[in-house]
DNA sequence: GTCTATATTTTGATAGAC
DNA sequence: GTCTATCAAAATATAGAC
């Protein structure tokens, strides 16, 4: 629910303002689904206005420029998807519930193939450093890791995780783990249950690295 | 070693044949360096015939089509890396020994960056039906989990890995941290030890499965 | 805000000479 | 086997009317 500042004006909106907003907006959500299948390479904008009811300069009127679309997009799904990891406005899970929360991540996403696939194909397609997705890719990846790395640490502090557990390497490990299923999931959506999946991994690092809290 | 068959003539080849072989594995050489980076998608055939010193017409003698390149390329990587899981030409590591073997692959990899990223970018592409080299992917997953869970289950057959271990699971687990440990390395390759960190979510496994042989 | 028209590049592929 | 010349299609982007 986070637009751009320019879209919450106070004042009543005119007709041709309205227009335009949905005009951008349904660009917007054609292009997560194009670029979700064919990549943003794979995808010209020609194909995003048509699909969204525009010509080609109609669509470049709200978006200079194929990289500015992309970045709309990704605004977009950063809003879409944000806080549900980091609480809607309360503080982050913390020690194994954030685990809970990723397995919540992984549910929420079996149900939306499209926002699966940008974010596998862009994260392909992005590890080019000239490509416009980079930045933002790279810090997706710091702030995930990030937030993790200081969840099974403040679970290590309050006692439930083992502090022998090795923080580094875990984290590496779930975030490759729910890469790797999204993968598979869209190479072959029904052959795989991801969140059963997950819930196996996570499963097998509580057997590992679960300690019941010691209030000594 | 193992080139397609019309290039293990018994007769000695003349100047032009040997040229025309070289240009060819030249082409495929560059076309791995190059889709390993910015794609099959964002690579343009010219830019390989360019590298691979030849006009685009010269290139597109030895491979009809861009896609035709992109097939020899996917024989060329086959090739190189095939066998190493399956056992050189004897039978293939059953039990934990496939996981020791997965490590050896991950240990080969993290020193061949195109390899990788060749397959990460096309493992991305290629979940789209249409894209030349769909079914190649399948095929690369089907086998290699089919691969996997003939190990384990050898292994529980042999009373070394435990009976309650829950296959299917663990074979996609194991797909996706070694996808998702590419896809991270790919991007920050000296932020990440990849080996590491396979060892370590095979040491979890061991710690969980492990049994030792019952000899009753 | 949206359109038509157009400019410019790039791309994959073919024809035909040597 | 390799090259030059060329084609047709597609793609990004701009100019300017309404």
């Amino acid at each position: 629910m986070s637009f751009p500042p320019h879209y919450r004006t106070p004042r009543a909106r005119s007709r041709v303002e309205a227009a335009g907003a949905e005009s951008r907006a349904k660009a917007v959500r054609v292009a997560i689904e194009l670029f979700s299948t064919a990549g943003y390479r794979g995808t010209s904008i020609a194909l995003v206005a048509e699909k969204a009811g525009l010509s080609q300069s109609g669509l470049l009127h709200h978006f200079p420029s194929k990289a500015a679309l992309l970045m709309a997009v990704l605004e977009h799904r950063q809003a879409e998807d944000s806080r549900f990891l980091t609480g809607n406005d309360d503080r982050p899970p913390l020690g194994w519930a954030a685990f809970d929360a990723l397995t919540g991540l992984v549910a929420r996403n079996s149900q939306r193939p499209e926002l699966v696939g940008l974010f596998v194909r862009l994260s392909a397609e992005a590890i080019e450093p000239a490509h416009p997705a980079h930045s933002w890719l790279s810090d997706h990846y710091t702030s995930t890791r990030s937030w993790l790395t200081d969840a099974i640490q403040a679970g290590q502090n309050s006692g439930e995780i083992h502090p022998d557990a090795p923080v580094t390497a875990l984290v590496r490990l779930t975030v490759a783990v729910l890469d790797g299923l999204q993968q598979q999931w869209l190479l072959d959506p029904d052959s795989i249950d991801m969140v059963g999946e997950f819930t196996t991994f996570v499963a097998g690092l509580r057997a590992q690295w679960h300690l019941t809290p010691d209030r000594s």
